[in-house]
DNA sequence: TTATTTTAAATACATCACGTATGTCAAATT
DNA sequence: AATTTGACATACGTGATGTATTTAAAATAA
């Protein structure tokens, strides 16, 4: 790799880092990029050049983020027994995820604000994708209904991240946190193939 | 009332139904005050003495949206023969307002991003408020599982939700609604007290 | 090695939107 | 009829984005 390009890619790096946390901190709209610039010591020249402009570098940081989510929930569900099992593991750590601030604001408020529907972006949210995946499976397989696996899948998400806003916004996260879990498996056994 | 009262009463309508028009069409963030302010001959001086800032404007709007919707969702449900047929039916209703350009962008899209999460709205969520009231009498009556009246809602306006996304981004929404109602009664389904 | 070209990033500038401070005129009050 | 209130307009300051230009360092070529 060039001198140039290991340059490069380390300016990419620190406004990403950069944008993180000030997007985490101040939202999107409100967050100054002549100040996230100057907090890695560079200016808005780097983040034109490298990321075409504010979109695109909140683009690249909801990629950064959704596939690291992408990655936590298919190793969370890779714990379960079985693939049902699996199934309310992903769910269960998608909703936990969904509580950490900078997945909340950045992905979950912010990105389908500015960069619209998650499914239409360039990572094509790999956290949905997973989902998917799972949902195929265990309908393939017989234990789910014959439901159409995108829209179920989408919905156990919506699901997801409403419950994850809700724990967040409370008062006692702790207490309503299993709440929000035991509904999402309610709910998740309304797909499951009468016996 | 005061002639002075009406005529603030009007203003307070044009400016209302101006940021519809304008948050519709270019979302909240782009939308400029001058231009959503001429549109209906007034200037931002009107927007500030009645709203306070660009937010009261749009949690007005939202609040009227969403008690629009809420409205619209009690409707649907009384039409229903039961109460179980009532849940399903609200929530189907959830699902096609959320297609309208208006309600997506506003409520679902820009509301959550620059006013928070909907429960902490000054309305409340009326929407949200409905969706309890029926879960709430479902779980007493003994048809329901005796999950969390205030989980299990919130879980079901989010996968609503997202299935409105969905289909609205869809190529073709017309197929893809039917399937996204389906799954939706299957996941309410996994509610329901097994007999 | 030296000269030339590329290009990553900085700087300077034009534009535009928000919010505030001030002004104005009609309507309500006395 | 005089005075005060207040709904809205106007003028201005601040700050943020995006673009055009410049700089300087690295890659390439001679």
């Amino acid at each position: 790799m060039n001198k140039r390009q290991e340059q490069m890619a380390e300016t990419r790096l620190k406004l990403i880092q950069a944008a993180r946390k000030a997007f985490t901190e101040k939202g999107f709209a409100k967050a100054s990029m002549d100040d996230l610039t100057s907090n890695v010591g560079l200016t808005r020249g780097a983040l034109y050049h490298n990321f075409g402009n504010k979109l695109g570098l909140l683009a690249a940081v909801v990629d950064q983020l959704d596939s690291e989510m992408a990655t936590k929930a298919k190793t969370e569900g890779d714990k379960a027994a079985n693939e049902w099992g699996s199934l309310l593991q992903e769910g269960t750590a998608y909703i936990e995820m969904a509580l950490e601030p900078e997945i909340q604001r950045i992905v979950l408020l912010d990105g389908p604000a500015f960069l619209g529907d998650p499914s239409q972006w360039p990572s094509q949210s790999a956290c949905l994708q997973i989902t998917i995946e799972k949902v195929k499976r265990l309908v393939n397989t017989g234990i789910l209904k014959n439901v159409d696996v995108e829209a179920a899948s989408r919905l156990l998400n919506g699901a997801a991240l409403n419950a994850a806003l809700w724990v967040a916004a409370s008062d006692k996260p702790e207490t309503v946190l299993p709440k929000a879990i035991e509904a999402f498996n309610a709910l998740c056994s309304g797909l499951v193939r009468k016996s």
